[in-house]
DNA sequence: GTCTATAGTTTGATAGAC
DNA sequence: GTCTATCAAACTATAGAC
């Protein structure tokens, strides 16, 4: 991690969000911090104050560089095919899939969602509202564009429906390694990923008793 | 916590057990355990030799304590049901049903499944193979499951189908306290692990295009 | 087996020269 | 702004009396 003079602060959020990311905050110490990003350990003091200013940098970072997806977006962006059942599961086909490419795409720093994701599943002493209002947008939206298609269903079933998707995402980013060194090291291919979007979303499709897009139909028997 | 003379080991355990799997392991100081137990410090180190012993000694203590339930146990219980598809269907609903009853059920301690599903999130230094073991077990069997029933289904899609299980498990028994905050305190209610048990176990028997039982039946609309 | 006292590290943070 | 040197606190672990 190179640390011209005018990018050290960057150097050191970039540094602090990869090793949080992966170890969690306990784990990891100033010192790690400054030497991967090759800075001395009185900058991140200079710069940040203490470690969890620094912390709180790196998952502002994070999150103003995710990705923003979510199935009311993609409504809006095609909103005739909100009027038809075939529109509506062909939006939570794109959605879902979408998703999975943007949050698990092997081209870009997966550290930034992994970083979002793990505040939610062990929050770090400050900023629960920071962690709500991200993951928060996102379940959130997709319970209205669900209530939207099917208005009788309550409050839990709508959650759930959405938990179906996160839950999944969830578990590929934040057990990635466990998964690898269970299963083989490719096993998280892109491949796998396409295969589990199609999948997710034809049971978030059926649910709704929607009609299912030709490219998600079963080839089992 | 009481911590007669011959229990101090097993009222060390399990104070050791609560907090691990409440805090993790680095928020954890042998001094919180020590006083949760009632006991000296010094106890611990003499019982177990140190930290890093005393939590594995309580993860096996967890591993042991928890419920083995998988898909191939129910089916050697009900033998006959393996033949048919409506069987089939049903076994799946069962299992399902029994993961929601036994692991997140109130009425049993929750830190012991917490302690093993927060190893596989973020495994602590040491014992990567006990957590491969105990997740490998659960995971490994619902997939052999369904390779019985349809075998033509590849090794990836097989492995979603055991994750839709196992990742909303995870999102519930992980995410719990921040669910809470977010939703409100009473609102990962029994009621509410019912229904998620019933939508989960209809998106697996619709996946293998079994027919879905009476009780699964959906009334949206 | 159990206690008190303390050793030995690690870590976050600061002081002060340049 | 950047460096070296160091402090103060927190923690795990051990020594040694009883």
């Amino acid at each position: 991690m190179a640390a011209d003079s005018l990018g050290k602060k960057k150097a050191l959020t970039i540094s602090a969000g990869t090793l949080f990311a992966e170890h969690g905050y306990d784990k990891v110490t100033t010192r790690m911090i400054a030497d991967k990003a090759g800075v001395r350990l009185s900058a991140i003091h200079y710069h940040f104050t203490n470690k969890e200013e620094l912390y709180i940098e790196a998952f502002r970072y994070a999150h103003d560089k995710d990705n923003k997806v979510d199935f009311l977006e993609v409504l809006a962006e095609q909103p005739d095919r909100g009027n038809t059942e075939a529109g509506q599961a062909e939006i939570i086909r794109i959605t879902v899939k979408r998703y999975f490419d943007n949050i698990i795409n092997p081209s870009r720093p997966t550290w930034e969602t992994q970083l979002l994701v793990r505040e939610i599943v062990s929050p770090s002493s400050a900023l629960p509202a920071l962690a709500e209002k991200f993951i928060g947008f996102n379940v959130k939206n997709s319970e209205k564009f669900c209530q939207r298609i099917r208005p009788t269903m309550n409050s839990a079933e709508r959650a759930i429906w959405a938990d179906t998707l996160f839950s999944h995402l969830f578990l590929y980013i934040l057990a990635r390694r466990q998964i690898e060194a269970a299963r083989g090291k490719e096993w998280l291919s892109e491949e796998f990923f396409a295969t589990a979007a199609k999948m997710i979303a034809r049971y978030m499709i059926l649910e709704l008793e929607l009609p299912l897009p030709e490219e998600l139909q079963k080839n089992y028997n």
